[in-house]
DNA sequence: ACAATATACTTGCCTCGTCAACTAAAAGCT
DNA sequence: AGCTTTTAGTTGACGAGGCAAGTATATTGT
């Protein structure tokens, strides 16, 4: 193979690497491993109990209902996080006995600790992700994503 | 409860929803979610399966252990992902004589017809989902990707 | 009042992705 | 040559995540 078509075909391979679901695929996952590390090295929970804890701790009876409309996690994966959180005694659940379906979440006195001791941990981490690039940019960074999000939404044109 | 309060915990939610990575995470489970159902429903693939493709027809001789590096896929899921293609009839894999460990993979004409019949797909549904985006916006998009890429990958600071 | 429908979860199932162990072949070392 | 290490790829095991069916409770329509 000549040198000209190794580039060429170097050239086509980075080509594809712009396909955008790949790159988001790709730093999706990056991006989950580390936050996944940290939260397990530091505090011992997994990303997404940390998420539901985040939640649930910036808000006041909160439940898991608001919680998914809010996010657009899964019913099921928020459900059996939260039982995951209420056995390892971090997340303290209370029956409505207004409206027996719904049940307000809170943080335990351990939930507490650990999200006063995670918070803090993972804003670092947002601050290193950021740090080398301008706030301008981080803000079309999200601006983008959301335009995105609503474009992915739409109907799959045939 | 307040209105006042309220708002503050909708203000609250909405800054959690700031977090990077659970933004990333979102949008890459709906970008993931169009783009397999556009390939279910027009060619009959999984994403996955068409990623392979999609590299596999971009170049010529490349081998799996190229693949992966450079991609960043894990092996596991290349090796059975380029197993399900050969299976189907659409790849081709032919044994190096050379060095016996290694195998080539190309598109069978199948596989070329399935390439050629979702590439232009694809390419539209790029071009759909960039469409009221800047391209300078874009591109700064896909800087800051890979800008995040990279931060990602330093060392979890504790 | 009570049947039908809607809501708030819960659980089961099945696929997908990841890590690690494994096999086969080549390369390096002495 | 013969032992060890490295490389290429495969396979197994297991957990995470997503869809959908199931359960309990509340609301709506007649």
């Amino acid at each position: 193979m000549t040198d000209k078509t190794r580039n060429d075909q170097s050239d086509r391979l980075a080509q594809i690497s712009q396909f955008l679901t790949y790159r988001i695929s790709r730093l999706h996952g990056k991006l989950n491993g580390q936050a996944s590390r940290i939260l397990e090295k530091s505090v011992g929970i997994t990303l997404n109990q940390w998420r539901m804890m985040a939640f649930i701790g910036s808000a006041e009876n909160l439940t898991a209902s608001e919680l998914i409309s809010h996010t657009a996690m899964d019913k099921g994966m928020v459900s059996r996080n939260v039982k995951s959180l209420i056995e390892i005694g971090l997340v303290a659940s209370l029956r409505d006995e207004g409206d027996r379906r719904v049940h307000f979440l809170a943080l335990s006195p351990a939930g507490k600790e650990i999200y006063d001791a995670a918070l803090p941990r993972m804003r670092r981490r947002q601050a290193d992700l950021k740090k080398e690039i301008s706030e301008q940019d981080m803000a079309t960074f999200f601006r983008v994503m959301a335009q995105l999000e609503v474009a992915s939404e739409n109907a799959d044109i045939p």
